[in-house]
DNA sequence: ACCCAGGTCGGCT
DNA sequence: AGCCGACATGGG
């Protein structure tokens, strides 16, 4: 229940730190190990975004990472020793995705999903942080989601530098202790309207100790969705989105418009029993895949999508 | 101006 | 248990 395949002897990728420059490359033939864009940019992290030269550039964790993919190989720049150890748990490195993309390959509408988006990875973000998102990304789009966390973070969260960036300050994501102590007037820069609130409310329940984590990622699951949900403006959606992301609960599925839409269209009998275990990294290749064929699943009512190209079933 | 956005709450049946 | 409007805000 707990961890995907683990696969330390195939995972699939090498890296090696070269000076200061960190390379990821896939051993199984020439395409590039992952997508950067696709894993940093299709709804689970709301804080990278691309610089000039096209690079991708974010904080996680402690960390300002910079990366950019060049001839099928990821390369994150500026990159120590440390921040390589965390660029591995970060992006979940020694989770071999081949052996899970051939388990929902065979079911025909995930396969459309992974084929077409073969790059996707699920992140392992910090619990605290994906918490909070997901609370701010409540009735909400994930332009406006960003720019709240951008600016909580600026508001809330410490100031660090990095020489990627001279000049720059970034901010890290607040932690607990960060946001107990304040009111929804002092977040009032931020913008978040009635998020605030449920916000505050999951900051002092954490820093309280009422509301533990860590806990949650040995929890069974049901008890630790109940867990998450004793906070006011958590419901079965955001928590599954802590849990998945930030708790790297790989079951949970958090179902949000899209993936009712995509669930109903694709697989209206729910997940096969074997990959029920993973079926949270499938929901990220559905959720995308739903997302960027807009048009065959925005329909409210009937309108089914083409069978012609998504046939129904397995 | 209008509609919608990775939902949840409180108040109804 | 299930439906429905309100909720703050702003991007397209």
């Amino acid at each position: 229940m707990v961890p995907v395949i683990q696969a330390a002897r195939s995972p699939g990728l090498s890296t090696r730190l070269q000076g200061d420059t960190y390379i990821i490359e896939n051993t199984r033939d020439t395409a590039p190990p992952f997508s950067l864009p696709l894993t940093l940019d299709c709804g689970q992290a709301f804080r990278f975004d691309q610089d000039h030269l096209g690079r991708w550039y974010g904080v996680a964790g402690d960390v300002l990472l910079c990366a950019q993919t060049v001839k099928e190989r990821v390369e994150f720049y500026g990159v120590s020793a440390d921040t390589a150890a965390f660029i591995d748990h970060y992006f979940d490195l020694s989770c071999d995705y081949a052996p899970l993309k051939e388990l929902f390959c065979r079911r025909r509408p995930l396969r459309l999903a992974v084929e077409q988006f073969p790059g996707i990875r699920v992140l392992r973000q910090n619990a605290f942080e994906a918490l909070c998102t997901f609370i701010l990304s409540q009735n909400n789009n994930i332009t406006r989601i960003k720019g709240l966390v951008q600016r909580l973070c600026q508001l809330t969260g410490q100031p660090f530098c990095s020489p990627l960036y001279p000049g720059r300050t970034f901010y890290r994501f607040p932690a607990p202790a960060d946001l107990a102590g304040l009111e929804v007037s002092d977040l009032a820069p931020v913008r978040a309207g009635f998020r605030a609130k449920y916000l505050l409310d999951a900051a002092r329940r954490v820093h309280a100790g009422q509301v533990d984590l860590e806990r949650c990622r040995t929890l069974p699951i049901d008890e630790a969705r109940q867990h998450l949900m004793q906070i006011y403006g958590v419901g079965p959606k955001v928590a599954d989105c802590a849990l998945l992301y930030g708790l790297y609960r790989t079951e949970c599925v958090p179902m949000d418009v899209w993936m009712k839409r995509v669930m109903k269209e694709l697989l209206p009998g729910g997940f096969p029993r074997y990959m029920r275990p993973y079926a949270g990294i499938a929901q990220q290749f559905l959720f995308h895949y739903a997302r960027q064929n807009a048009a065959l699943f925005k329909e409210k009512e009937p309108a089914a999508p083409a069978k012609d190209s998504l046939s129904i079933g397995g």
